[in-house]
DNA sequence: TCGACGACTTGACGAGATTCGG
DNA sequence: CCGAATCTCGTCAAGTCGTCGA
């Protein structure tokens, strides 16, 4: 870990430093009392030759680890859930190691646990024949709960929570819930008029709660916010999400440009991903924000007489199945599917569809804040290498005397350059995998690639096409989210 | 009502595999 | 066929949301 950044950060250092502590005998721990004055370059410089040597590794060897995984996998890698077969996710179990958080984490650098028998519970049916554990050793337990969909659980030591091996998101299980999970946003679809109306009535209501409930959901439906839970403080980063947001998140300006009313957020969402958003919001909103912060300190929450159980109990009642995080979906399909009507243009090239495809995706993405680490100068570097390529190949369509059969080749591979070229640049920030896996209901984008002839592989690789099998099935091209 | 807990989804990220131009 | 660029896929952290008991 030594090369990364975080290696140096005091609170890494601090918590590494106790927990090898508790591992240490007693001579080492007299010899060992200052971790800065601990040198670990040889440890690194052995698993770095190691990573070389795998690097340099011939054909024939790495066909051979190649094999004996797709081995484990085949042993390992399956069950049978009611009769089929089917594919686990995540069937090894994590190794031990130092806990990296994300963000400002509290407890990043210490130790993680290897895992043993012992912690492990196992859950299958009476009558299946499961796992034995290795020679010598037991499992914690083993259950026969149908109730539940994971194989096998084990709590883990940094924040005592529970993690599971389950099935892997092209099985039937995973695919249903999925399903589930766009149907309940299209019901959204069909009512959400009627909650928008509500919501702005509310922002008259006489009480304070019902207010804030209304600006919160206001914010969810029109930013794509998340919940916002509360989390235990000195666990784990300080993020926020709409609930939990504190009044030194949002500045208000009753003037700005040439704006009225602009709400500016600022805060550390899921992941400590920055959300920076500048809002004209309508007038009754704006004055109740600055209602509840009136006598409030930064530190104090914005929405004090709201919390997510609170709004997800609301919202439970004004649609069966509603919860916040079915904005998130509605708001995201909706928008894929408007976007690609709008921009898809019938007689343009497959790859001029499929760069109207990815802005129709990368408009989600936006949406929802999916951003991607900035990697802006390596960019600038192949962007000015494809500009290269494209003037040469504008030289040589020029230049050279060629049949008519390659110009067209080469033509359509300069367009192709271009749209790919266009793609990347404005694909720099954002990252487009996210949505497509999460929040888009896959059969909006089966039905625009049977309506317009795009290749599916074009739009889904192999996995997200075993994931989305469902919806290839289903869907028809006049498919309507 | 409140907090703890449990189950499940969502998310960034990086190593290794694959692709592609020369 | 080689090396760089890009894609894929696994990993595991960090969310959401429901339930349960006090």
């Amino acid at each position: 870990m030594l090369d990364h950044e975080y290696t140096t950060k005091e609170m890494f250092r601090k918590n590494f430093y106790k927990d090898w502590r508790k591992e240490m005998t007693s001579e080492e721990k007299s010899k060992i009392t200052d971790i800065n004055k601990c040198n670990f370059t040889e440890m690194s410089e052995y698993f770095k030759a190691q990573s070389e040597a795998r690097k340099q590794m011939s054909k024939d060897e790495k066909l051979k680890i190649k094999e004996e995984n797709e081995r484990i996998l085949q042993e390992y890698g399956f069950c049978v859930m009611d009769n089929h077969k089917e594919r686990i996710g995540n069937f090894r179990i994590e190794p031990p190691g130092l806990f990296r958080g994300r963000g400002d984490h509290p407890k990043m650098g210490m130790l993680k646990r290897r895992i043993r028998p012992e912690d492990i519970i196992i859950n299958c049916s009476k009558d299946s024949k499961h796992p034995k554990p290795p020679q010598g050793t037991r499992w914690k337990e083993v259950r026969h709960d149908n109730k539940v969909t994971w194989l096998v659980s084990w709590t883990e030591n940094i924040q005592g929570s529970i993690k599971y091996i389950m099935l892997n998101p092209s099985s039937r299980i995973k695919g249903e819930k999925d399903w589930q999970k766009y149907e309940t946003a299209r019901r959204l679809k069909k009512c959400v008029e009627r909650l928008r109306a509500q919501y702005r009535e509310d922002w008259k209501s006489k009480e304070m709660r019902v207010r804030q409930r209304a600006v919160a959901l206001y914010f969810i439906d029109k930013l794509a916010l998340r919940a916002g839970n509360e989390k235990e403080e000195g666990e784990t980063a300080d993020t926020v999400g709409c609930c939990s947001l504190r009044v030194e998140h949002i500045k208000l300006y009753s003037k700005m440009d040439d704006q009225e009313y602009v709400v500016e957020f600022d805060f550390l969402g899921k992941d400590s991903i920055r959300y920076y958003n500048k809002m004209p919001v309508e007038k009754r909103v704006f004055k109740n924000l600055q209602l509840f912060l009136e006598n409030k300190q930064p530190e104090d929450d914005l929405f004090d007489r709201l919390n997510t159980s609170i709004l997800n109990k609301h919202l439970q009642e004004l649609m069966d199945g509603l919860t916040a995080k079915v904005f998130r979906t509605y708001n995201a399909s909706i928008t894929l599917q408007q976007q690609l009507k709008e921009l898809t243009s019938p007689d343009e090239s497959i790859p001029a569809k499929i760069l109207s495809y990815n802005r129709a995706n990368r408009a989600v993405a936006i949406l929802c804040n999916h951003q991607r680490a900035n990697k802006y100068l390596l960019s600038t570097c192949t962007e000015m290498y494809i500009c290269a390529l494209i003037n040469d190949l504008c030289g040589v369509l020029r230049m050279v005397e060629v049949k008519r059969k390659a110009v067209q080749r080469i033509e359509e591979q300069l367009m192709k350059l271009q749209m790919q070229a266009t793609d990347r640049e404005e694909n720099k920030q954002i990252a487009l995998g996210t949505s497509k896996l999460n929040y888009l209901d896959p059969r909006i984008s089966v039905a625009w690639v049977k309506k317009w002839d795009v290749p599916m592989e074009k739009i889904y690789n192999k996995t997200q096409r075993e994931k989305f099998a469902w919806a290839i099935d289903m869907a028809e091209e006049d498919y309507e989210f």
